[in-house]
DNA sequence: ACGCTAGCGGAGCACCCCGTCCACTTAGCT
DNA sequence: AGCTAAGTGGACGGGGTGCTCCGCTAGCGT
């Protein structure tokens, strides 16, 4: 008996779980969390058992499938908060925020949504909006950021980018570009007008 | 045989049919269209045969239940374009129909998909959105409106509108008159920031 | 090469949905 | 009061879901 540390998956087993991630991503990407499991299960080439006994809810499947995500979120928190010019940095967090849940409706939800355990993910949240906060406290000293931003701003204009559904990944990352760079103007503290990206056509969807 | 006409409900069946429309009206206020059509029958104290007697199919149900929004929707485009001043008209119609959809989760499902066969819907948008590039012009014209707004930006801001999600009817409204403001504000070709409506704690969500 | 066990997936559970059929009820006219 | 067609809702079949049980397969250490 060779006393096999309990954490260590056979080949074939660790194989499949990343195929399960790697489909759970992707489809979670461009159809929103409201894919079944067993419609992973069937994508990942599985059985309904193995997803389940990989990942015994549907919560730690979508955790566990969005860390990178919430990663590069608190990454583009950092770079913001690192950069000399804060007004800059508060709108290059904002852009690339926008961009990433644009790129990924799945991730949206799941940033949006609290599961009551993933303890984890909700934690980087609040450590992720804390650092916004100092932020925009010092966008607000330099004069270039609204005096009454709030944090919550930041939620209202990822639920607002949360609503956008466009027919391809790319129009939706051209509207979602187009929606930041007009709420950075709103929130911008100076007086005159700057461009924007160019407008998209964003045609209606046939019903769910 | 008294010949009745056909289009004439017998009291009882009448009396049923509007029970429905007003189970399903604020049912789907307050839930999306997600709602099942026996969840619509149980709260209106129907079998479901009955509901779908009334009402062949879930579109046709959600049609004949918004015809009321939908409106109150161009009531406010026909009220922004009599303004006499078009910048205000413009205002007045943004703040009008984001409220309106801010108010009612299903309404704003209803009118941003597109329900094939819900044809005179559809065409009520399409007048309306055309109303709304004569008044977008008159805007710019003025100088109040930035050149580079098209009409998809209207439908972008819906979308972002669409987007909010809070715990109470009031807090969502509320949430969606600074967006509103927010927006109007972004696509103000005037210098200054004006003032904004108060900011609103957003609260996550539990997972739906 | 072999045996042991981690790992597998099909079948099955209980529950939901949709839309339809049909035997019973009841409004409304005479 | 009685008749009849309009109206009703329970029940049904087909299909979906989240999740579990269990007999078979195959990786791995010897």
């Amino acid at each position: 008996m060779p006393e096999r540390l309990p954490h260590t998956l056979r080949s074939d087993a660790r194989d499949n779980r990343e195929r399960i991630l790697s489909v759970a991503r992707s489809t979670f990407a461009d159809a929103g969390l409201d894919v079944s499991m067993r419609e992973i299960a069937r994508r990942a080439e599985v059985g309904p058992a193995t997803l389940y006994r990989r990942f015994p809810t549907k919560e730690a499947l979508v955790t566990e499938a969005f860390t990178e995500q919430m990663n590069a979120c608190t990454v583009a928190v950092e770079e913001g908060l690192a950069d000399p010019d804060p007004w800059r940095g508060f709108c290059h967090l904002i852009e690339t925020v926008c961009a990433l849940h644009a790129r990924d409706r799945g991730f949206t939800a799941a940033f949006m949504s609290s599961f009551p355990h993933a303890i984890d993910f909700t934690a980087a949240r609040e450590r992720a909006l804390r650092s916004v906060t100092e932020l925009a406290r010092r966008a607000k000293a330099a004069g270039k950021l609204r005096p009454d931003f709030v944090v919550d701003d930041l939620v209202l204009i990822l639920m607002a980018n949360s609503g956008i559904r466009a027919s391809s990944p790319a129009a939706a990352a051209a509207a979602s570009r187009r929606l930041a760079a007009l709420l950075i103007q709103g929130f911008s503290a100076e007086p005159g007008p700057r461009p924007l990206p160019p407008a998209v056509r964003l045609p209606l969807m046939p019903v769910a």
